[in-house]
RNA sequence: GGGCUCGUAGCUCAGUUGGUUAGAGCGCACGCCUGAUAAGCGUGAGGUCGGAAGUUCGACUCUUCCCGGGCCCA
């Protein structure tokens, strides 16, 4: 057979044309589509576009500079990218600044390992040129990263929190807070990092599991107390017993700071009288711990005698001798019994040992009860000269044996055993942190505003209410962390980051705290100094110089009397007066649009934001919060470098292109954790490649199309372009439903299931005859090409906030497009045709499809049967009952069905039943499109072809 | 241990106010086409809806408990 007869009547079909590619070769396209925008500053062109449309503000939460973008970053930034794009071409003005986090202890950490000894030589000035440096080099790494994801946003400008003007925005912030009263100095226990040797916010800590000693101790009852024993019948007078508080403690080092014991007022305490190593004792324990305790001391078989119960607030008062300590340290009433609401049965003895320097509740007790906040314990860990002399300077971390073996030595250790529970370590030392009382700066929570009466705790409970959380119970967790959060700490010991503007005069008065309008006012001139001079100036500049010399001093205060403090913020701090530091400069209305972070931003930014809007500008910052989940391996399981189960984000964005990380970011569904690996991103390329064949199949099949001159109207359109036409409408009203609830998992299934069912198995399979048998310029052609013209457009548009570069590659593929702007981020999403009435269809086409499919199964049992090969080789007789089924049929036309099932013959008639019957066409095959057709051979001068394609190829017009 | 949250086919998702044999696409198996061709089409097999009680005439849907994840905290 010759090439010639092989080709046979191809040459005279209309078949695709397109230079858009099956193959996507995404990795090598890709960055050319990211040129190509940046030559035509794609950013700057969407805003121009946009200008004085409504504005929709996303506020981008600054990720830390520091390392390699992660997975976490790639869902963040890809959705956010996403629902800017979406409100971009749903007509509003969408600007995206990027942030950075620059500041704080993680970049502190590494730049002072990456110096070693050297750092040792320099000064804090030095050390913070590092760090900056550190932190500049990381930002432009990510920035990098974030873009090769197809981001669009103002990267040549992004906000910093280093940059002086932010900085400002801070310090502003902090004046409101001062002026209102709510900033406070105070020495409290707070988390420490021994490791680090500075103070540690909630964020700043993360669980580790570790095995602690929990160790029961009997603290003996002071003489002068004993009578009372005796009179409550705790204790029998003639004997010769020792008796003792028996208290419960994890953390024997804290021991030598004990001040007191604390009981339950309410809660009924029984003495329990046994023998130990030839002693005997009476030990004084919560009634309802006295099993457990007896169990775990193994007790409960050497014998033992039980008191009556009396009620804890009766033992108020009473006086114990310290184990090891033989004088009160302080100078305040110690080692007393001193009632507490907090104590339980939980666990221990219903004994609290205090100690008032190295825990929250032991500090509130402590302060209810007169005593003093001791804490014997250095920046470095290390006990202080207050302390017995077998301990001085030794590591609290260390101390657990050394207590314990002295409190066996002197008979005090009932028991002693190892404990597994976690316990807060440092994120970065990774060290166990300690409590230890320090003198700290602290925002209040609970001090009302004068100029509201209110809290910030309450402000905060109700400004939950005016926002929008996404999903909905982002509001009930909000709430129950704000209901039980402390002050909130916000001074660290380091170097890298902003002052506390604090000014202290020789007697230890802070400028910030002797008036809050003073406060403000020395805020405020620091915040316009440093704004200029940035704040490494504050490290550098005397008072008078920040402050300027005309500044007026209050009573008390002189200038040769005034030196600075050396904290600095906590970074949540910083982060947390975004929106004034970068809305102040960008004009943008507060609240904004959207918050959009990880759910674990609800203790962080979320929250930490929340706060010092509300303490200056007196409303939250944002309307609506969204979050997402984490993502976990494919078993569901927490990733992490360790167990191997990690997916390095930059290694898929070079294994399989930007468009398909979208692809995946959108496909599943954020609210839940997501499953993440190679594989299953690896998955999304079969969804990609369907959908990029569909777009190449509508831009082949339009290659000669012309719309404003070719397109048919609706109501002259055939009835199977009519249908999807209205598929499409349905498609158009539900992706932007979807992409305005930002569930983007829906638009992608939406769009996915369209393109592989309505348009790839259904209508592009049904159309080829039409498209490629049919003339060229014939109406019914061109009614198939309006309707796949206009799918094609809309399609494009609807994937561009997801497909970035996909979509912009075939816009420009198009010849001609509903919008006349260069690039597809630059047009607005479809709007529904509401002169196509889809609803009131989708009955009867439900019926037809149906019944497509019943005629589908038919075929095939003749194709197993080795009776047809292709569908066009059959006959189908549908016999039925259903009256509405043959009406519904014989008016869309037997020729249509039979078109829709790509089969070459229909009959259609009524009979008793719904019947399916199938058999190979009796007809001849026209050579040129394959049907089936009695009119084969009726021209004698193309005996091989069909009537139409004879008419079509005698007709033949060059395409 | 506490707060919030999740658990529907191998994967990603639907399942309306509780109501007939739980759906879709992908993947898989088998087959077809070779005029979308490193494409396209069809058919089919896959689920005791995490488990157990309970409420109800009836529960994937409501309640309780349990198991297993995740985030945050103690």
């Amino acid at each position: 057979m010759s090439d010639d007869k092989k080709k046979g009547y191809r040459d005279t079909l209309n078949l695709p044309k397109t230079g858009f590619s099956m193959k996507a070769n995404l990795v090598q396209r890709e960055p050319a589509q990211r040129k190509s925008w940046a030559q035509m500053d794609i950013y700057s062109r969407i805003l121009d576009n946009r200008k004085g449309a409504l504005s929709y503000i996303l506020h981008d939460g600054p990720p830390y500079a520091n390392g390699d973008i992660h997975m976490g970053h790639v869902i963040n930034k890809v959705l956010k990218d996403i629902v800017v794009k979406y409100k971009t071409m749903a007509g509003f003005c969408a600007p995206y600044v990027p942030g950075w986090d620059c500041h704080g202890l993680p970049i502190e950490v590494k730049v002072m390992a990456e110096l070693g000894d050297r750092a040792k030589e320099m000064d804090k000035l030095q050390i913070r040129t590092q760090c900056k440096k550190y932190a500049s080099k990381y930002v432009k790494l990510q920035s990098k990263q974030f873009q090769s994801l197809g981001i669009f946003g103002d990267f040549e400008n992004p906000y910093l929190t280093l940059k002086p003007q932010y900085e400002k925005g801070i310090l502003e912030i902090f004046a409101e807070l001062v002026g209102n009263g709510l900033v406070y100095k105070q020495l409290k226990p707070i988390h420490w990092s021994v490791g680090c040797q500075t103070a540690l916010a909630d964020a700043e800590l993360e669980y580790q599991d570790i095995s602690s000693p929990s160790i029961f101790v009997n603290f003996p009852v002071a003489a002068e107390s004993v009578d009372k024993l005796v009179e409550l019948g705790l204790v029998d007078k003639s004997s010769d017993t020792k008796p003792c508080f028996m208290i419960w403690t994890t953390t024997p080092w804290t021991l030598a700071a004990n001040l007191a014991v604390a009981v339950h007022p309410r809660l009924e305490y029984v003495s329990v009288g046994y023998e130990k190593d030839g002693r005997k004792f009476t030990s004084i324990i919560v009634a309802d711990r006295l099993e457990a305790v007896l169990a775990a001391a193994g007790l409960e078989k050497a014998g033992y005698t039980v008191s009556e119960r009396i009620r804890g607030s009766q033992l108020e008062g009473l006086r114990y001798v310290h184990p090891f300590i033989e004088s009160n340290p302080t100078d305040k009433e110690a080692y007393m019994v001193i009632s507490a609401e907090f104590v339980t049965t939980e666990d221990g003895t219903g004994i609290v040992h205090i100690a008032p320097g190295h825990g929250v509740e032991d500090y509130v007790a402590g302060r209810q009860n007169g005593l003093a906040v001791y804490s014997p314990v250095k920046d470095d860990g290390c006990y202080d000269d207050t302390v017995p002399e077998w301990l001085r300077g030794k590591n609290v971390l260390d101390v657990d044996k050394d207590v314990n073996s002295r409190l066996r030595a002197d008979g005090y250790l009932v028991h002693d055993e190892k404990m597994l529970h976690s316990y807060p370590h440092c994120w970065r030392s990774k060290m166990p942190v300690i409590f230890r009382a320090t003198e700290q700066w602290f925002i209040s929570v609970d001090t009302p505003i004068r100029r509201t009466g209110k809290s910030l705790r309450q402000m905060a409970l109700e400004a939950v209410n005016g926002v929008q959380w996404v999903p909905g119970w982002g509001k009930k967790r909000i709430e129950g962390m704000l209901e039980s959060r402390p002050d909130w700490c916000i001074s660290r010991q380091r170097s890298w980051g902003l002052a506390i503007p604090s000014f202290v005069n020789g007697k230890g008065y802070s400028l910030l705290t002797v008036d809050p309008a003073v406060g403000k006012k020395v805020v405020l001139a620091v915040a316009e100094h440093i704004g200029n001079k940035g704040s490494d100036s504050w490290f550098t500049a005397s008072p008078k110089e920040i402050l300027g010399a005309d500044f007026d001093l209050p009573q008390g205060f002189s200038w040769d009397d005034l030196h600075k403090e050396e904290n600095i913020f906590d970074v949540w701090f910083e982060s947390g007066c975004s929106w004034h530091s970068v809305a102040a400069g960008a004009g943008w209305p507060i609240p904004v649009d959207l918050y959009l972070e990880g759910s674990d931003q609800h203790r962080g930014w979320f929250q930490l934001s929340l706060l010092p809007a509300l303490g200056s500008a007196g409303k939250a910052p944002f309307k609506t919060v969204l979050t997402h989940g984490f993502t976990v391996d494919e078993k569901g399981m927490k990733q992490s470098k360790s167990a191997g189960n990690y997916v390095n984000a930059l290694d898929e964005i070079h294994k399989y292109g930007a468009d398909i990380l979208r692809l995946w970011v959108a496909s599943v569904n954020y609210q839940e954790d997501m499953r993440c690996s190679d594989e299953l991103i690896g998955r999304l390329q079969d969804a990609y490649r369907k959908i990029r064949n569909t777009l190449r199949y509508l831009l082949g099949n339009t290659d000669d199309f012309v719309p404003v001159s070719m397109k048919v109207s609706y109501e002259d359109m055939f009835e199977i372009d009519r249908w999807a036409m209205q598929q499409l409408q349905k498609l158009i009203v539900r992706v932007g439903d979807a992409y305005e609830s930002f569930a983007f998992h829906r638009v992608f299934s939406l769009i996915y299931n369209f393109c592989t069912v309505e348009m790839s198995s259904i209508y592009m399979d049904v159309l080829k005859d039409r498209l490629y048998c049919d003339a060229a310029d014939s109406k019914s052609r061109r009614s198939a090409q309006t309707a796949m013209h206009r799918i094609l457009d809309a399609l494009v548009q609807m994937l561009a906030p997801v497909l970035a570069h996909t979509a912009e590659e075939a816009w420009s593929a198009m010849k001609h497009k509903s919008e006349d702007v260069q690039s597809v981020h630059l047009a607005t999403m479809p709007k529904v045709d509401e002169s196509i009435d889809w609803q009131s269809e989708e009955a009867k086409w439900d019926k037809v499809m149906g019944l497509r499919d019943e005629v589908l199964r038919e075929l095939e049992g003749l194709r197993q049967a080795q009776k047809i090969a292709s569908n066009q080789e059959s006959a189908v007789s549908i016999t039925t009952d259903n009256e509405e089924l043959i009406s519904l049929v014989s008016d869309l036309g037997v020729e249509t069905f039979a078109a829709l099932c790509i089969v070459s013959e229909v009959k259609l008639q009524s009979g008793d039943c719904l019947k399916v019957a199938a058999d190979k066409s009796s007809h001849a095959k026209c050579q040129r499109c394959w049907n089936y057709r009695p009119s084969v051979g009726a021209v004698g001068t193309y005996p091989d072809l069909c009537r139409r394609c004879v008419d079509v190829v005698s007709d033949k017009k060059p395409v």
